[in-house]
DNA sequence: ATGAAAGCGCTAACAG
DNA sequence: CTGTTAGCGCTTTCAT
């Protein structure tokens, strides 16, 4: 094949200079799953910066699962990534690949983590990410001033960086607005049907606001609200994650929290750029605002 | 970088041994526009068949320009993937790089087209659609049975293979079923802003049905007859393609054309994976059915 | 059986 | 400044 490309016309063999340069053009990156629209605009934010410069994307998908991830790490430094953009994914016990990581980092693979990061050393690798417990504080703030008194919370993982840091966010704006938290539902595969029950099981409880800690839990509680005929927002005020278009269309629009996602994407892509190109200065956390987007799921009590 | 990675334990040095084996255990995907969920789905069907296989995925975008995906295709031959899984674009002429990936015929880097296809030889590469066709036909049909007699229909480029099939279907449905046809709609881009005007206008048209023929489009159907107190289904009839979860929740639920998105993709990948491993057979053009998803958009006419 | 050596296609260093 | 050659890290072949 390689003779046939060459006669053909133009085309160099990438894979000898690579063996000589020691530089792939390649950017590994690694989703926790890719049914999240989240990770769309991430990725199209990503690729506006990388075509340009000539770099490619490998695209890896972890499901969440930390082995997994471990094993796309592994194929990465094997094929000689220049960077590797990383969403990373927690066990049961909330523990990842940071160690395996800190490997990466003495190899000189340089690495971004994006929404997501280590809770045990933040500090530890660049990162991108939203201000997630000042989002749901505010969110609670809204749903205070609007006379709500009586609040719950759905999850989506709680191992999981973004969801612990919404569920601080959570506490602290139940104590400092003064407000009734319920126990919060975490589900941990929203994927599964079964766990669509709890929602509606836990939706009947006392509140009279819910947060949805992300766009599939959003949908979920709409579902499950039709079926039971909860009126929204008349019975229950909801607030859900991650904007999208559609979001805007729903009975009734819901009010939600926006990322600036693809300007993360863009942010990441630039970040692992200059790693790659030597920059070495102190490592960098940038934290993006997510803003509240007022539509019609929130009930105004009195 | 390397020598550090070998201190630290396991991992080859994946390049040279391609350069020895030629083999480098990648598959591109070029995705026309990755901000659309269909393709989500896709990738995601991909990756379950990839991932075991020990396949990695070089993922481009083509933004609808045949240049940038030329550029890409140039790329992956350079990398020396071992096949490649392609939705073309095509530029105003409706013609696309065809003659370009004729040349990856005789170099034998394998291709399988999924989504869409090149009209002028629609047997030449192996291939993974549904029946644009078909679908359409099945909408006017309902809408026909429904007692609709006047419908529209907007398409989102109809240089590209899905929206001429998509026209056909309804040129053919109303041929077949007697409906007067309005003059269509198209947009060439979705995602700008006057193009957004363009559909309000048409909505004005005198008709009783419109035929959204991307999930784009029907959001933006959406929008528009919101703001212009248009009543869906009272006034106007929307039935759309892509099915998500979101579409049920729309205000009214909306009716839609469902693609059997996860199996195409794992229906891709098996293809592309024969091929690398050597199958000979004949050229193969996998059509799968979409189905009608019926909820609250079209309205029964008498 | 195990071990040495050639060579994949390029770049970079070196010699002319 | 241009042309030649060594060598990147593997696999495969060939000799021991």
């Amino acid at each position: 094949m390689r003779e046939k490309a060459k006669e053909l016309g133009y085309m160099v063999f990438h894979n000898a200079r690579v063996l000589r340069t020691q530089k792939t053009f390649t950017i590994g990156i690694i989703v926790p799953d890719i049914r999240n629209p989240f990770f769309l605009d991430f990725l199209h934010g990503v690729e506006r910066i990388l075509f340009p410069r000539k770099y490619k994307i490998l695209l890896s998908m972890s499901d969440e699962n930390v082995e997994k991830e471990k094993q796309y790490l592994r194929w990465m430094v094997e094929h000689g990534t220049d960077g590797i953009l990383l969403s990373p994914a927690f066990d049961e016990n909330g523990s990842g690949n940071l160690n395996f990581l800190r490997k990466f980092k003495v190899m000189g693979m340089p690495v971004v983590l994006y929404d997501r990061l280590y809770e045990e050393s933040p500090k530890e690798f660049d990162s991108i990410t939203i201000d997630n417990f000042d989002a749901v504080l505010s969110i609670v703030k809204h749903l205070k001033d609007r006379g709500h008194r009586r609040v719950g919370m759905i999850l989506a993982g709680r191992r999981i960086y973004t969801m612990k840091k919404r569920l601080e966010g959570y506490l602290e704006g139940c104590r400092s607005y003064e407000l009734e938290c319920r126990e919060i539902l975490d589900i941990n595969n929203i994927f599964d049907q079964k766990e669509h029950e709890k929602i509606c099981d836990y939706l009947k409880g006392n509140m009279t606001a819910v947060i949805a800690t992300s766009h599939f839990v959003t949908n979920e509680v709409y579902k499950c609200a039709k079926r039971r005929g909860i009126e929204i927002p008349e019975d229950l005020s909801v607030v859900g994650f991650d904007d999208m278009d559609e979001n805007e269309l729903f009975d009734p629009p819901v009010t939600v929290i926006r990322q600036p996602v693809s300007l993360m994407g863009k942010a990441a892509a630039t970040l692992i750029l200059d790693r790659i190109d030597g920059d070495d200065s102190p490592t960098q956390s940038v934290v993006f605002k997510a803003e509240l987007v007022e539509r019609k799921s929130v009930k105004h009590i009195r």
